[in-house]
DNA sequence: CTGTTAGCGCTTTCAT
DNA sequence: ATGAAAGCGCTAACAG
């Protein structure tokens, strides 16, 4: 049933040219007589010609395609970030495989030699095993062996041992601003909710509430650290577990929004109040968190600086320009009701 | 930097033997000598070789490789769709790309000819213009013309003109289900609120519901059908011009759970409680409809069930098999906290 | 300005 | 069981 392929030869000589001549009116690299495209094109048309790519590229030996690595696309963080990357590697020539991990670690070294066979010309990689805080040694080997022949850029993870390319947000100065909220509100007690111990997102969250505690002479009380995951599932979990407490926090930060959404769920299902009772933050900005009652007080990621840059640094790569090894793009707070000054 | 490819050939000397043979191990397509083979595999391994798909690709005249147009990756609906699709894809050894046009038609077509330039073996289209009710003649032609040369399954869509093998969410039965519960539930005021007039699936929706209800005997009130699309915000939107009524709805069911989102918001603020004073009721169940409270009742899509049929559908076609020229889905009804029983 | 030719990396007859 | 050779569709020297 598929109608046989028409290629430049079939092109060529219905122009009564060469193929050479209908490669060039195709490229446009090259000088030719205004008739003679004229003729050529009129073919093409004719036949709806479109030049096989894969031809094309394993010729250039590039593929102008640019290969997404990337944990699970349901969550609104990563379909945001790829949104905005993908539609500026667009406007720069490249098109993109996205890779789907679902949260497997196989699927990665799948992709990740899927992408290597597919001659992908550089690789953008989101979370998975460049969020390990303990790099496992096997997936580092990988990693770097791909390397060897495919440029990559790390978008807010890093591996022990791998030379990588890093863009990064700002996560630190992040969590400090939620911090000095809930402290300018006079919260004291205040807990970390969320995220998983040994993701490094997690803990270098954890690590700058801790340290910024302990600096305005606060203690944290270790009950009100607690974390299982990032889902909104997990929220719940922590929150559930918070309930139990006979001592709680007035105000939690939380690692991500999804999080904060869960939390606020059992908190409100227990019938308290945010932030009337508790005040609840949480980070990403993901588009929800202007949505969920009462609309969440968080930090947002800057989904376009971010996704760019590591695109820009990316294709710097390819074309074997200058890059710089880590570029760490800045947050900002974003203002919600979800938050409130704590009095007693 | 980049390391110089790697070949077949490169190995084949190295192990002193002819290209052919490597062929032969790599595709596992020809017996080969135990010994020899031994000898092949240590030196790919030594070098981490991986074929070049391209080349591979181009002999076959197949790539193994899936495209997919959808409109918006950010959308629950779409994100949690592909996810389904993707993975069975996988299990039948496709990979995917996937094609984010943002909602725009002139990306709809660009993307079309970049799919059809990879070499893609077949083509899974969501949403775009294969929801205008009214098929622009222009985005049909071109439609065709793709047609000829690739497979392309049509989910949830059609185009007038256009003979595709459709896979489709059985909507009428599912909203039939919808307005049969608010009837249940004594419901007589009830409205339909999002979507966008002349997108086919809205069409179906609004339909299905007034002649619902006509059946019944009840006359629908007009002020009640509004919609501006698909969008929480939208449903924000709505929900306001549904307040500035004297005369409410006292059951509202929306075109998607983006919609029923944004109008529980609103109504929420307005100071009215779904579902005591406004039942609302949603289609899609995204992963939100059970986080947002009070928990949207709403039709479930069967993304798994949608996803593997529009894929399977699509190998079939590849390879030439017969395929169900139209699919229905069945929905099912999802129970939650945003409807009761009307009680004067 | 245009045609001839070689080759990108792989696979598969066709011989041997 | 293995090698030699042709060809998938395209492009870029190199000639002319």
């Amino acid at each position: 049933m598929k109608k046989e392929n028409v290629t430049i030869y079939d092109i060529a000589k219905e122009a009564n040219v060469s193929p050479a001549t209908v490669s060039r009116v195709l490229t446009g690299n090259a000088k030719v007589r205004p008739q003679t495209t004229r003729k050529i094109v009129d073919v093409i048309e004719k036949y709806n010609f479109r030049p096989n790519s894969l031809a094309r590229s394993l010729f250039h030996k590039q593929s102008k395609t640019i290969g997404f690595i990337l944990p699970d696309i349901n969550h609104p963080f990563f379909s945001t970030l790829v949104q905005s990357s993908e539609a500026h590697a667009l406007e720069l020539g490249y098109t993109t495989f996205l890779c789907n991990t679902r949260n497997n670690s196989e699927n990665e070294s799948k992709y990740l030699q899927s992408l290597v066979e597919k001659q992908v010309d550089g690789i953008i990689y989101l979370g998975g095993r460049i969020n390990d805080t303990d790099t496992d040694q096997e997936y580092a080997e990988e990693m770097k062996t791909v390397m060897e022949r495919i440029p990559v850029v790390f978008v807010n993870g890093q591996m022990n041992g791998v030379d990588a390319h890093i863009v990064r947000t700002d996560e630190e100065s992040g969590i400090e601003k939620l911090v000095e909220l809930l402290l300018n509100l006079n919260h004291k007690k205040i807990g970390f909710l969320g995220g998983k111990e040994g993701i490094s997102s997690t803990d270098v969250k954890r690590n700058t509430f801790v340290k910024m505690m302990e600096n305005k002479g606060i203690s944290v009380n270790e009950d009100w650290v607690l974390g299982t995951g990032f889902s909104i599932e997990s929220g719940e979990e922590v929150a559930g577990q918070l309930l139990n407490l006979k001592d709680r926090p007035t105000a939690v930060i939380c690692a991500n929004d999804f999080v904060a959404i869960g939390v606020i769920k059992v908190l409100t299902k227990f019938g308290l109040t945010v932030p009337d009772d508790v005040s609840v933050v949480g980070f990403d900005d993901i588009y929800l968190a202007q949505h969920f009652p009462p609309g969440i007080t968080t930090v947002s990621q800057n989904y376009d600086h971010l996704g760019q840059t590591a695109i820009n640094v990316l294709v710097n790569l390819i074309n074997e320009k200058e890059a710089e090894r880590e570029t760490v793009i800045p947050t900002s707070l974003v203002l919600r009701d979800s938050c409130r000054i704590f009095s007693e």
